[in-house]
RNA sequence: GUACCUGUAGCUCAAUUGGAUAGAGCAUCUGACUACGGAUCAGAAGGUUGCAGGUUCGAUUCCUGCCAGGUACGCCA
């Protein structure tokens, strides 16, 4: 039997073939689980199976007599060199290094993907994330959403998904009501003016502490507020003006920061459509008054009840996200809904799904939920002024790759060294929260944040920079010589490993949007920068003999490739020169 | 009280979702300077994976119970 797998993932690849291997010694149901996986340690080869020790006991046979009939039912497979079985029962698998060639050859020609499948053609995702709050600044607690929901944006796109990244605006809550009350009393026209969301923080947060005090107070706020959403024009005028001059100061961070949206549509958009909603899940008996509110209650699926329309007659939240579910069902037929927000609404979207299904909706929604950013003292909020704004760091970021630019590139022209500045800074506060696990805690430090050296993404972008520079120098002693035609050639470990990693590409951008988790393919960068940069100082490849040097320039320009697309989808920039 | 999350080297984090000797970075120590970019590389040292049980060939991973921290839980978003 010939093997006939397509070479998309090569881990599937190699466990579509041991499921051939297992099928005469193994019960069809437990077929699907059989897979192989990198190998541990390099000694035992370059991917393993355990498929047999699983087994034994079901068989009621040893699991290296499985392990051997397994091998011995293995089709000839070209891309296999060497089959072993070590240990209690593990298949270890070595690839035959011309194989691995011709696959890094055929990688390096697919120039656009590099082996990276299209499986979301056809499908449509619609990505909720960043979703700050009107009339408050943007701070370091918002970076989190920003940066991880526009990394997924990037690589639903590139896996072939029509992506529509919306962002959902805080623009319709409660904080209305107390911003109105601040502005009618305390409002200070000229800083308005000069620093119009300081100001309007200023107004929210002297009124607030004002309701805290004073019942009345607040009682009026929700007033306001109740106004405000019944479409009072004087009310809507100022909640106009607050708008404009927060999306003002939104979209300069946003366009410094590289991310940008298809949709920009707060929950104000689906104010009209809350009736409505309202009265179908009445209507469905799936809301029902309760101590003067409107209430869903989830017992069966064991949730708390959720309130739908508060006592005073204001919607809240809950009502506007079921909304808003419908309304993009209508408007766009996603086949998912990926939310991307920080833990403490876990519960909340927990109940606005169960309500969504209860609606008939059949839609995949998915909550991608993050550990809470908090400061060594304790969680931060803008009600307390505690908070450590975004563009600040952002500027602290920069100011401090500049300086190292200015160092080490001292005679580069001082625009570019900025640029490259702001490449690199940015690049450090993202990949510091994309490189790790969203879902622990996180506590912020100014040096973790801007961290330049070790798995951080200078080191990447460093990296990379090298690599183009050699691949400019073979380009000028080697003008007449066409790379993509000379032979790969894997004859030292290190290339070797650097090869087997390269080839492993597709499967941590598959995995990482798969997981709803960036990290994987951070790390996967990482670990390949790591293999590039033992490659490049322990191995000539300029002074190397022609052959053996093409090959090896090859190797680096795909190292390169595959930086610099990998970098690009978690929406980090990697410039030729650093 | 209930639910969810976290606990791994001095510090910050990994561990291919049950696999072989738990890996990186920072900090500490030792090497590599006629180099193709030293923002690097090679190496050393550093561990009772919060604690106690259980499941099995095998547990950081799954189950139970504790401990510590975080978050949420009918009128915030």
């Amino acid at each position: 039997m010939r093997c006939a797998f397509a070479m998309a993932i090569l881990n599937d690849f190699l466990s579509a073939w041991m499921r051939q291997a297992f099928q005469d010694c193994c019960p069809p149901e437990d077929l699907a689980a059989i897979a192989t996986a990198p190998a541990a340690n390099p000694d035992f080869g370059d991917y393993q199976c355990n498929a047999a020790m699983g087994l034994a006991r079901r068989l009621r046979q040893a699991p290296r007599e499985i392990a051997a009939a397994a091998m011995a039912g293995a089709p000839a497979c070209p891309a296999v060199a060497k089959l072993e079985c070590a240990g209690p029962g593990f298949i270890n698998i070595t690839l035959d290094d011309q194989w691995l060639a011709t696959q890094i050859d055929l990688m390096a020609h697919d120039f656009e993907r590099l082996g990276v499948p299209c499986p979301g053609a056809g499908r449509t995702v619609l990505l909720d994330y960043s979703s700050p709050n009107i009339a408050k600044p943007m701070h370091i607690g918002h970076i989190r959403s920003t940066v991880i929901g526009n990394a997924l944006d990037r690589l639903h796109r590139f896996l072939g998904y029509r992506v529509l990244a919306d962002n959902h605006l805080g623009d319709w809550g409660t904080q209305f009501g107390i911003l109105i009350m601040g502005y009618r009393h305390f409002a200070d026209q000229a800083a308005l003016a000069s620093a119009p969301v300081e100001e309007l923080e200023r107004l929210y947060v002297r009124s607030y502490e004002q309701a805290r005090a004073d019942h009345a107070w607040m009682d009026q706020c929700r007033a306001e507020l109740v106004k405000l959403q019944a479409g009072d024009p004087e009310n809507h005028r100022l909640w106009q003006q607050f708008v404009d001059l927060s999306m003002g100061e939104f979209d300069r961070i946003y366009r410094r920061l590289d991310v940008a949206f298809d949709l920009t549509r707060g929950e104000s958009f689906y104010h009209e459509q809350l009736p409505g909603l309202i009265d179908t899940l009445v209507e469905r008996g799936l809301a029902r008054a309760s101590e003067g509110a409107l209430v869903a209650f989830l017992e069966e699926e064991k949730l708390p009840p959720c309130i739908v329309r508060k006592s005073d007659g204001a919607f809240n939240y809950a009502a506007t996200d079921v909304a808003t579910i419908v309304s993009r069902l209508q408007e766009f037929q996603p086949d998912r809904i990926i939310y991307v927000t920080d833990e403490r609404q876990q519960l909340h979207f927990r109940q606005i799904f169960a309500i969504a299904r209860r609606l008939g909706i059949e839609a995949e929604l998915a909550h991608v939920w993050f550990g809470l950013m908090r400061l060594p003292e304790g969680t931060f909020s803008t009600r307390q002024g505690n908070v450590i704004k975004l563009e600040r760091l952002l500027d602290e970021a920069e100011a401090r790759a500049l300086e190292l630019v200015r160092q080490s590139s001292p005679a580069m022209p001082p625009a570019q060294q900025r640029e490259v500045a702001r490449a690199v800074g940015l690049g450090a506060v993202k990949y510091a929260d994309l490189s790790q696990n969203p879902q622990s805690l996180v506590t912020f430090s100014w040096d973790k944040a801007l961290a330049l050296n070790g798995n951080s993404a200078p080191y990447l972008q460093y990296a990379h920079a090298r690599i183009r520079s050699v691949l400019d120098k073979y380009q000028e002693r080697h003008p007449d010589i066409r790379l993509d035609s000379q032979p790969i050639l894997l004859g030292h470990p290190l290339e070797r490993r650097l090869a087997l990693h390269l080839l492993r590409f597709p499967e941590a951008v598959l995995q990482a949007a798969q997981l709803y988790r960036p990290s994987i393919l951070a790390d996967y960068l990482y670990e390949l920068a790591g293999h590039y940069s033992s490659f490049y100082q322990n191995l000539p490849f300029l002074k190397e003999k022609a052959g053996r040097r093409e090959s090896r320039v090859r190797l680096c320009a795909l190292v390169a490739s595959v930086l610099h697309r990998g970098l690009d989808l978690l929406g980090i920039t990697a410039p030729d020169r650093i």
